[in-house]
DNA sequence: AGTCATTTTGCAACCGGTTGCAAGAAAATT
DNA sequence: AATTTTCTTGCAACCGGTTGCAAAATGACT
């Protein structure tokens, strides 16, 4: 039953050619957009595509026309549920405008330039990085070493000249969060940082540390988790705590992002035996789903993933920027951690 | 800077067949792994080819070969964090065999077939199709219209003789599952379904029906979610207790999956007021990241994704399976939650 | 009807590999 | 050394589109 059809060797243009009396060109013309052909002619080979259950190749097409309306999606952690959401977003705004995704694990911080070999020998028109891992140097390293058209950092701030960078801007999001913790009442805060990666997230750390300096005039402490992952980063912040058992305990967490901080959350409740947010509070970023949650109610910082995609998708089209990409606006999510 | 190297137009074996002083056809052999060619000509080759930078194109390959090396995942909901776990341990396990991945949200239930369509364009080796609400009827309908290779579902099972499913046993997993619960002395259970989708998780529901009947002789009690969204779970269960206010109270939740679970038992804790599991018990299956967390300790069922996963490479390979790919063995993971 | 501008259409060459076969070179056999 | 077998290599044809140009058809304008 699944053999009905035409089966065999696919049909070509070449077939419905044939079929609606036309050459082959005007069948591939009938199939692109904005080609010249007549009306009269695109309905033949319309009919007779549809007959034969005819579709263009996309293989024979992007090695001819050298563009594969293809792009890799490069990730290296899947264990951050903020992941998904980007992932969940960037297909979905790709898919609607023609392109398809090639997702590529980046199995290690080696492997990434491995990975996008592979992605360049695929011919994508673009890369786009979503990764928290990919180091500065990595990404040079790629950017020279081979031929991807474009190099894209999602969700990220990259100094890379020749990489785009689409972000919201940092800067205005981590004042927007230290002037609510302040706002709050909170005196001794703690920065949760990920790993110190170079120039990653580093944004969010010092401009934390650096607002607070100015608003409360006294230095927020911080520590350095090194990981994302939530159980490492939990095994990390129950560590700190049982050190730092001398000064004065913080009574805000403020964390790198939401993965770090509902791992924070957790040692504050089950390790330390302690509310959230009477006796410490804790603030994230990326309000990923589960921020949301009833157990969590976290407060955090959404970035505007829609608008990010929609502005990949015109990178990628070829617009030129209308904004910069670096600066997208993001909400304050205020819950109840806070 | 990012300009040295040789860049124009990519370097083809052609270039590097001049360089080394052989044919074209010698360069290609040359990176074809089981292809009959000299130890000295590979040598040649290698050398010029890196010399040159040189890397065969895929997409040349696969046209020419009609094998593209490349899968494409459909996947259709994207807030359940346990995609997050098959997508890497998919996507780990196909590139380490050497497939690439093309990764397809099918936005919409009726998208489907449009999505596989795009990915049969691409010509994919074969499309894995790890959706919650792919319905028997769109599979099967996809398979007819279009040429695609192969069509694997994965962690699910499907009645279609046309399509490979790769999961694990639910029924055993019920009935350990079932047993687990009678034994720690529950006796008033409420199965929690999701969607209910042709044949799509009914096994779990029937099977765990069955077995209760079977142990205790009562018959247990049910409710359709319709939804493995938490969200919408989580406002499907308070509404059940809320409507359900006459019966005896559960004393435990056996869920259909994790998502549900833990929204189950954000229900029992923050709208109903009770501990779990000393008031209500609540059970999952999948075994998310989230699952082990402190709040959570939700006890579960945990699929042998990586066993699964290899399992698919091996049929991609083309291997006759070694065992039934529809009876993986998973691990009944015990936490505090029941 | 005749001329010129436009739109359509057909075509050769090409994208960068692969396939199967036949000719050439090297190794093994007698 | 001659012959047979086996391994390497080169080649023409092909995969299924695209490109840019020239020929053909259409339509507009005198």
């Amino acid at each position: 039953m699944a053999n009905e059809g035409p089966d065999q060797g696919s049909i070509t243009a070449d077939d419905v050619a044939a079929l609606a009396g036309v050459s082959r060109w005007t069948v591939n013309r009938a199939f692109k957009k904005g080609a010249s052909i007549s009306e009269k002619s695109r309905a033949k080979v319309a009919a007779a595509a549809k007959q034969l259950g005819y579709v263009p190749d996309l293989l024979a097409s992007s090695l001819a026309s050298d563009r594969s309306n293809l792009i890799a999606l490069l990730i290296d952690d899947f264990a951050n549920p903020h992941k998904l959401v980007m992932m969940e977003g960037l297909t979905r705004a790709l898919r609607q405008a023609g392109w398809d995704t090639l997702l590529v694990n980046t199995i290690s911080q080696a492997d990434t330039s491995a990975a996008i070999l592979q992605a360049s020998r695929r011919r994508v028109d673009a890369a786009v990085l979503i990764g928290s891992g990919f180091t500065d140097q990595a990404i040079a390293t790629a950017r020279d070493a081979y031929r991807v058209r474009k190099l894209i950092v999602f969700a990220r701030y990259s100094p890379d000249p020749f990489t785009i960078s689409i972000c919201c801007d940092d800067v205005s999001a981590l004042v927007a969060i230290t002037n609510h913790v302040a706002d709050r009442g909170y005196r001794r805060p703690l920065f949760v940082a990920g790993p110190q990666t170079p120039s990653a997230h580093l944004k969010r750390q010092e401009t934390f540390l650096g607002q607070w300096q100015k608003i409360c005039a006294t230095k927020a402490r911080m520590t350095v988790a090194n990981t994302y992952d939530p159980r490492k980063a939990y095994e990390h912040i129950k560590g700190w705590f049982a050190d730092a058992g001398k000064g004065p305990r913080p009574d805000v967490l403020v964390c790198e992002n939401d993965s770090i901080a509902m791992a924070a959350l957790d040692v504050v409740r089950h390790e330390l035996g302690l509310r959230v947010p009477q006796d410490i509070a804790v603030i994230g970023f990326d309000d990923v789903p589960q921020a949301a949650n009833p157990n969590y109610r976290l407060s955090t910082y959404s970035q505007p993933i829609r608008a990010m995609a929609s502005a990949l998708v015109s990178v990628l089209e070829g617009h030129a920027p209308t904004a910069d990409l670096t600066k997208f606006q993001g909400q304050l999510m205020i819950r109840d951690s806070t």
